[in-house]
DNA sequence: CGGATTATGTTGGCTAGCGCACATACGCGG
DNA sequence: CCGCGTATGTGCGCTAGCCAACATAATCCG
């Protein structure tokens, strides 16, 4: 059947819908509603930036090819955030390039006119920083969590924080693709999600991913999941946020540290 | 012997140095020359911001610390950068911490200060951002490294990053200090450090490492060290950029690293 | 409906890096 | 100049994840 053209509003983009009634007036008529399919490359690596793209139910990823042609995910940017950044950071490029991750809607802006509102210094540009701190975070937590956890425990964070973008509990993608966006090989993902199966936590066929429990999840998922979803609750405390956050026994913060740098890694 | 007072000027640390003269002099007064000493924490994890550091000499680096005690280097801080960016870009902590990794000195600014400058919305802030995202850049890189290089591939990178920020070529620096840099165990540093030496790279004695061959860690090193340094020289080229820049078949200079520090926290 | 395409399952061998348990030796401080 | 604290060297078993080469099966499409 042909896509049919699903009713969006902008404001199911939660930086959208964050901003105050003037800024958004502002942009409003500038506001180009796109359809965006699974595989589309956004932005190629090295590119100029034409748009921004804020999604709806599409969900971006921001991808890092290296010269040997593994690959990794840099970060994932779905309707709680927007693809872009660079573009008012300064460069006008980024080394990394951004496909869609899973097809869907979404609205994009022209590169011009957003540079444009952020340097009026208004709440835009705040929130657009506060965004690109958050996403900071989940870039060093992923980093760390690359070297020191788990296919499994990768797996099920990617899985949640996908989830937590999506208004289903089916992802539309092949294993084949979730390795590219670990970083791993496919038949790592096959191994990893067929325990997950085993367990009774998700199903899968051909393509389809779907989770069946959430909570077995959370139970497996190293800590890294938790760090950066109350990063982003932290900073963008306004925005509307996902239904259900995991935030797990965690006190405060302020944890117990040592005073030097950490020189015994083996220290349970 | 006692810490000498070693002479310093704030325009040895590169982004004040390309400030222009209007906005130097207006943070010049309030520039604190302080002396930082190896191992000292200068932001713990959530904890508050009070200062942002312009290190000259010193050598900061921003790590995290899992909680079952390993840690990995998200990015590093010399004197082409400053520590604290968070402070400006929304949060007022950051989920990491940044330690000391080469003691020297640096200057700090009050926080307060720091924001205000940043809203006058001027060059400074310009620079700031632009700063930030070659920082990005370098965090992303490292993610994507930690998955697909070999230990030795990355010690080199790190080597070539750590000497791009200092007079000498000689680090003091345990093994065991580096091993918690790059987030793996010591004796993985012993044996790649071993390797490096046997290559006639390196050579090292308790706690010191001398680079010998500078281009013996060039021909090792993953892509991923060019494409940081190529990044900062982008960005940042009005930056005064270190002595010796290593871009292969490259045309362009570049040459610039990124740090922050903030030792408000914890001192010694 | 049937064949081509493509996603997934499986297997075996291999290696880097981990964890642990030491041995050794450097060099600072008394 | 001696001695202890700590940085470094090594060895061994182990495991996760890699690489390659398939077998099988689901879906698309003519």
């Amino acid at each position: 059947m042909p896509p049919m053209p699903i009713q969006q509003s902008p404001n199911q983009n939660h930086l959208l819908a964050a901003l105050p009634a003037a800024e958004f007036e502002r942009l409003a008529p500038h506001l180009e509603p796109v359809e965006m399919l699974l595989g589309d490359v956004l932005y190629e690596s090295g590119g100029l930036l034409q748009h921004v793209y804020f999604p709806t139910t599409a969900i971006l990823s921001m991808h890092y090819v290296m010269e040997n042609g593994s690959s990794s995910e840099i970060a994932g940017v779905g309707n709680e955030g927007m693809l872009g950044i660079s573009l008012f950071m300064g460069g006008n490029t980024t080394p990394s390039r951004a496909v869609v991750q899973t097809g869907g809607q979404g609205y994009r802006l022209k590169a011009q006119l957003m540079v444009q509102e952020f340097k009026r210094a208004g709440l835009m540009q705040q929130l657009m920083l506060r965004y690109t701190q958050a996403l900071i975070t989940q870039m060093s937590q992923t980093a760390a969590c690359n070297r020191h956890h788990s296919l499994v425990q990768q797996l099920c964070r990617w899985l949640l924080l996908t989830l937590d973008r999506m208004p289903t509990n089916e992802l539309i993608m092949t294993q084949e693709l979730v390795a590219s966006m670990l970083g791993v090989r496919r038949e790592g993902v096959t191994e990893a999600a067929g325990k997950l199966q085993q367990a009774g936590v998700i199903r899968y066929r051909r393509g389809h991913i779907t989770v069946l429990d959430r909570s077995g999840l959370e139970s497996q998922v190293c800590e890294c999941y938790a760090v950066v979803k109350k990063e982003f609750a932290r900073l963008l405390p306004d925005v509307r946020q996902p239904q259900d956050i995991f935030l797990p026994p965690q006190p405060a913060q302020g944890e117990a540290v040592v005073h030097t740098i950490d020189r015994s890694r083996s220290r349970k």
